[in-house]
DNA sequence: GCGTAATAGGTGCGTGTTACACTTAGACTA
DNA sequence: TAGTCTAAGTGTAACACGCACCTATTACGC
């Protein structure tokens, strides 16, 4: 994606596919979206993955397969084959030790990031409160 | 920076260098920043931009300058050579009505980030709170 | 039994981004 | 005139991204 302008739509908006479908999103959203299942395979995953997502750019399954394939590599997943179902066989993923674990230092790391996001976000509308006094006031210097 | 550890810290804990230095999160940033001081220059932003950043990965000089330089190819920005203080000339930087806008609109999608990342965080601590639904639990995978 | 669709898990690869090192250049100063 | 601080970059190898494409299994209509 070249920078800029998004190539999905017209405007110049910075519509979240600016932010693009970033593996280090996909990797957390996946760790959630498997412990709370207990385990999943990719297939399945990649259908409710918008609704856990950060932001409204859909991800591509190519992506979630990787990131899968890094996550196991990496030691934060196991898997194994379930041929027993119909259809083709799936690779089932569950957490591992490691997995959990990560998945809670990603919870600290977002947290943070969420808080500086929105830290952003209330500086920028008390700026739009300096060309007029309306609206909320204490938004100025709400604790981060 | 390759997918999994952290190349800077020995633990895989997911700091948010794992993050990268996204352009993407520079943008906004610095409009920010243009926009509350009215001008600034590169090296000027360079020193508080980790006040601001979203990340405590600290932003590389060379990923700010070439994002002031989209930012200008894209019309967000103006630049002119301040040659008169002390030193080199800097390029001063002052946001365009488009950039003004842009701000607004970065605003708007970091908050809906923002929110999807708190909800991520308050899933993963109900998790702990409940109690892992644990092995005995035997997910049948399909469940959704 | 054969073509088509749905499920399932991938790979290939051109282009864009990143991270780190390196470069240019003015002004001061010892 | 060499060194240091300020200021704004460039070069480039390695990597990530996005899109297109591929393989295989089962189900269903004909």
């Amino acid at each position: 994606m070249p920078r800029g302008k998004c190539p999905h739509h017209p405007v110049d908006y910075p519509c979240t596919c600016a932010m693009g479908h970033l593996y280090r999103f996909i990797e957390p959203v996946l760790l959630l979206m498997i412990r709370e299942r207990g385990q999943a395979y990719g297939y399945d995953l990649s259908g409710d993955l918008g609704d856990y997502a950060f932001t409204d750019a859909d991800i591509e399954r190519a992506a979630l397969y990787r990131t899968l394939n890094i996550l196991e590599k990496n030691g934060y997943v196991t898997s194994h084959w379930d041929t027993k179902g119909s259809g083709p066989a799936r690779k089932v993923y569950s957490l591992t030790k490691d997995g959990e674990r990560h998945l809670q230092q990603w919870a600290e790391v977002l947290h943070k990031v969420s808080k500086s996001m929105s830290h952003f976000v209330r500086k920028v509308e008390s700026l739009n409160g300096t060309g007029r006094p309306s609206r909320t006031k204490r938004a100025s210097a709400a604790g981060s």
